[in-house]
RNA sequence: GUUCCCUUCGUCUAGCGGUUAGGACAUCACCCUUUCACGGUGAAGACACGGGUUCGAUUCCCGUAGGGAACGCCA
């Protein structure tokens, strides 16, 4: 059964990545849901940053992550500030690098107490343990010989340069572990599902479940909502909590987030890094309202949600165990959304850095893009369609389209455009309004006698280098007429080419 | 193999003993549109299976099946 969470005073959250490569959508949603409780609850949102493999882990990663983080609009109230990576907050330092003689000094401790101790096997025996028991097939669990070893012994052997690691002696005593889990209710663990596992490698830096704990723990974590993969290293932070005496912080459990194959996501399903989805022309706001709808539910029927909407709304209670596949679609669908409410300065801001990296330009005239943006924002899905639209305003840019062949081929084209070109070479302004174009479409008519699209198409691909496409009633007028002439004369040259 | 988790339309989900099983994305049709899209209307589409408990199970319990994850000196 799922539990009720008692209102609580001091609630703080953290979101942990490891930066040993780029933020991955899993991370985002996790980033979001511990987030959205803290926010919601007026807790803190803390950053740490989980660096303890010092061989994958580095600086660009943890600032690429930090920068996606902040792109997406999280703000830490504690955690390494996103460019200087200072620590701001006073239960730092929040890089675990940087903590490592508080571990040491926990192992020690327990170490002293008979809670865990120094472990000599090789590589190559536990290797060969690992076999065995698949061949009986057993499960694998380490069992040390050096367990039930006396301490002097073991500092003896270091003496010697032995080197060791620093196993926790997993109790024997008790049957079950049993986790309140936020999401999932109640999960029972037996106490022989893990092997006496490593605190300290022989480098003398505590790995994953070790640190983990010490730190929700001196960093006063009181609710811990991570993905579902880390259900079995909760048993192991649960047996470091107790074997401490300290109070166990509330675990959530999230379900996983799948690819189409429901296999977990992974780089193999296309894009799975945050950065990518920047890239793409996604928006924040819309990015996390599709990662927060997988896997929760607000219980009313709203699906569109901004970033403090979604803090305003959430609640425990709309928390799913059950995994869920990343419908790409959907995503496409709500950024379309969010794009639609966006005012126009903001979209435009949006618009600008694909802009520089297209290498497009245009007008600088703000009543030009006010008119632009409002003609045409309601038809993009993405900002990345968005550019692909304007490209076709930009004065520099003109092609003509292997799908207007076929047009150029009608032996009422010529004439048609040679219309348009007469009528364009007669407008006395360099702005066509939308109801002269509609007029000299019907003079036009009249004229040559063609209509539907017959008319129609090779008009659209006298200025948009392509027979389908935007509604050229919304798009005349933000082209110049000059530019709009140079366009048809580019085109006749190529209808006479391809006729002749 | 062992342990743990999960199971309502193709997908995300609502449902917390009695419902014509609701919504959204996607799909299809129609409308709007002298193209494409946007928008609008509508259609089709689901309780994995077998036992209990109960007057009554999608809902509670137990199995079975299927799927997933974890079993590192990664996190």
């Amino acid at each position: 059964m799922k539990e009720e969470l008692a209102p609580s005073k001091n609630i703080r959250v953290r979101f942990a990545p490891s930066p040993t490569g780029w933020l991955h959508m899993g991370g985002v949603r996790t980033a979001l849901i511990n987030y959205l409780f803290a926010k919601n609850q007026k807790g803190v949102f803390v950053l740490r940053v989980e660096d303890t493999d010092l061989d994958r882990s580095n600086d660009t990663y943890l600032k690429a992550q930090l920068g996606d983080l902040q792109w997406l609009g999280f703000k830490w109230d504690e955690g390494p500030h996103p460019v200087t990576l200072e620590d701001q907050g006073s239960y730092g330092p929040y890089r675990q690098s940087q903590r490592l003689s508080l571990y040491q000094g926990y192992a020690q401790e327990l170490i002293q107490s008979d809670k865990a101790y120094y472990c000599f096997l090789t590589d190559k025996e536990i290797e060969v343990m690992k076999e065995r028991a698949l061949k009986n097939k057993e499960p694998f669990r380490v069992e040390s010989p050096y367990r039930n070893k006396s301490l002097e012994e073991a500092k003896e052997r270091i003496k010697r340069g032995e080197s060791a690691v620093v196993r926790f002696k997993v109790p024997k005593v008790k049957k079950n572990y049993v986790l309140k889990d936020i999401v999932r209710g109640e999960v029972c663990f037996p106490v022989d599902m893990v092997g006496d596992f490593i605190l300290l490698r022989s480098s003398g830096l505590p790995v994953y479940n070790f640190s983990c704990a010490i730190d929700d723990y001196s960093m006063k974590i009181s609710h811990v909502f991570r993905s579902e993969e880390h259900l079995a290293n909760t048993l192991r932070q649960m047996m470091i909590f107790e074997a401490f005496g300290w109070p166990l912080p509330r675990y959530g459990h999230l379900s996983l987030i799948l690819g189409e194959d429901r296999k977990k996501l992974s780089k193999r399903h296309g894009s799975v890094s945050c950065g990518e989805y920047k890239k793409q022309g996604y928006l924040p706001a819309a990015l996390l309202n599709f990662l927060a709808l997988m896997g929760w539910n607000p219980k009313t029927e709203q699906e569109i949600f901004s970033f403090s909407e979604l803090v305003d709304s959430f609640s425990l209670q709309g928390l799913n165990p059950s995994p869920g596949v990343f419908d790409k679609k959907k995503l496409d669908w709500i950024n379309g959304k969010h794009l639609k409410q966006m005012k126009v300065e903001d979209f435009l801001e949006k618009l600008k850095p694909f802009f520089r990296k297209e290498g497009l330009e245009f007008p600088q005239n703000p009543i030009w893009w006010e008119k632009a943006i409002l003609n045409l924002k309601d038809t993009f899905s993405s900002l990345h369609e968005a550019v692909n639209v304007f490209r076709f305003l930009s004065d520099s840019f003109f092609e003509v389209h292997d799908t207007a062949r076929e047009v150029l081929l009608w032996p009422s084209t010529s004439s048609v455009l040679g219309a348009w070109e007469g009528f364009l070479n007669s407008y006395p302004q360099e702005e066509i309004t939308p109801e002269a174009f509609s007029q000299a479409c019907k003079d036009i008519q009249k004229r040559t006698e063609v209509k539907g699209k017959l008319l129609f198409m090779p008009i659209r691909t006298a200025v948009l280098g392509r027979p389908q496409g935007i509604e050229l009633k919304a798009v005349i007028p933000l082209i110049s007429r000059k530019v709009l002439l140079k366009r048809v004369s580019i085109l006749q040259k190529q209808q006479s080419h391809l006729t002749s």
